[in-house]
DNA sequence: AGAACAGGATACCGATCGGTGTCATCTCGG
DNA sequence: CCGAGATGACACCGATCGGTATCCTGTTCT
């Protein structure tokens, strides 16, 4: 993908475009099994650009593992702000996830596939993967408290286990379903709650 | 590890030694970050030997995750079978599940890793983790059908996510409580179902 | 116009990868 | 006691890895 004129010499566009064409490639290929080079051709920039950019294929790693958070946390604000209030915008998470499911490419959480390549290390993988975890759990608890549920804690503990479960299975199976399915499973443990 | 004398010039003893060695490295560092080298040393093999028995590193996985899943479905039967009739055989796979993730080492489903690992591809990873999970989605629905719950499919679909959601939470937080919290979701489930 | 800089292309480095070949050693059946 | 098979130790292969250096183009600012 050759550089556009009107984009040329602009080192954040650089650096976005970077970070874009690297997480598509993580994604679908996996980090291990993708190589600097790879980047460099999905994104149309040379080893040298990516390295002066982030360091190195970790520190690249890291950076794209941090945007996708904050993105992803950034989807999930806007859905439930403009969901009704009450259950309506624990569900809107739901909502949310299931069409993610049913993108063309979906495998998985970002976060937590790079945690499980990097499974037994203790690096930014992890740690981001643990935030975005927290992230969810929060976000859960305090739509859960807005709602007046009891034990807002451990039913949102419990919301967070239904996500990620939905979430590995539909990358697994390839099956778009698992949206629909959690949501049901959800509205059980509302209604218990 | 040198090889014990007894134990010499014993094909199957030798396979089932790389296969344990295997695992363990596979689990503990990933596979696509274990060389063949890591894996001859931590059997006490030679890579020669790895060959013959295996063919391929692809060989390897695959052998291992076979094991793997044959073993876990092996112990799931077992734990059902020596558990009262009724409910109290779903919770003994979650409680099974449960003495799992407070093992030392604990890293999550292999089968799932390894497919997470692999995504994008076709291969034998993904295969055997959407087996695996085939298996748990028909013990739970076998288990279900025999408490008389009125549709045991879609409940059983319901634990598998709960099992995978507690399974890859306790591997990336090292949190060993998911095991009860997935119990107490399992029981507000049954309670529902 | 010219300095400064971003960036693409390319070659290169040492290390490691999956995989193969060679050879000596060990055990065991005959 | 000897040959066959299994194995470990080790050297080696081409490919690829992460990372660096070199060279040149094209843009922007002064």
């Amino acid at each position: 993908m050759p550089v556009k004129a009107g984009e040329r010499l602009d080192p954040e566009a650089t650096r976005a475009r970077i970070l874009k064409a690297a997480s598509e490639v993580f994604t679908q290929r996996g980090i291990h099994a993708t190589g600097i080079n790879e980047v460099a051709e999905a994104a149309g920039a040379s080893k040298l650009t990516i390295y002066k950019n982030f360091g190195s294929k970790d520190g690249l790693v890291e950076a794209v593992l941090t945007d996708r958070t904050q993105r992803v946390r950034a989807w999930h604000e806007q859905a439930v702000e403009q969901a009704a209030a009450g259950r309506e915008r624990i569900l809107a998470v739901f909502d949310l996830v299931a069409s993610w499911y049913a993108e063309a490419g979906f495998r998985g959480c970002a976060m937590i596939n790079a945690a499980t390549e990097d499974r037994g290390q203790d690096g930014a993988p992890r740690r981001l993967a643990q935030d975005h975890l927290s992230f969810y759990r929060n976000l859960f608890q305090r739509l859960l408290t807005e709602t007046g549920v009891c034990d807002p804690e451990t039913t949102a503990r419990q919301l967070v286990i239904v996500l990620e479960g939905a979430t590995i299975i539909s990358a697994v199976d390839r099956d778009p379903g698992l949206g629909a399915e959690a949501r049901v499973i959800v509205e059980t443990l509302l209604d218990a709650a």
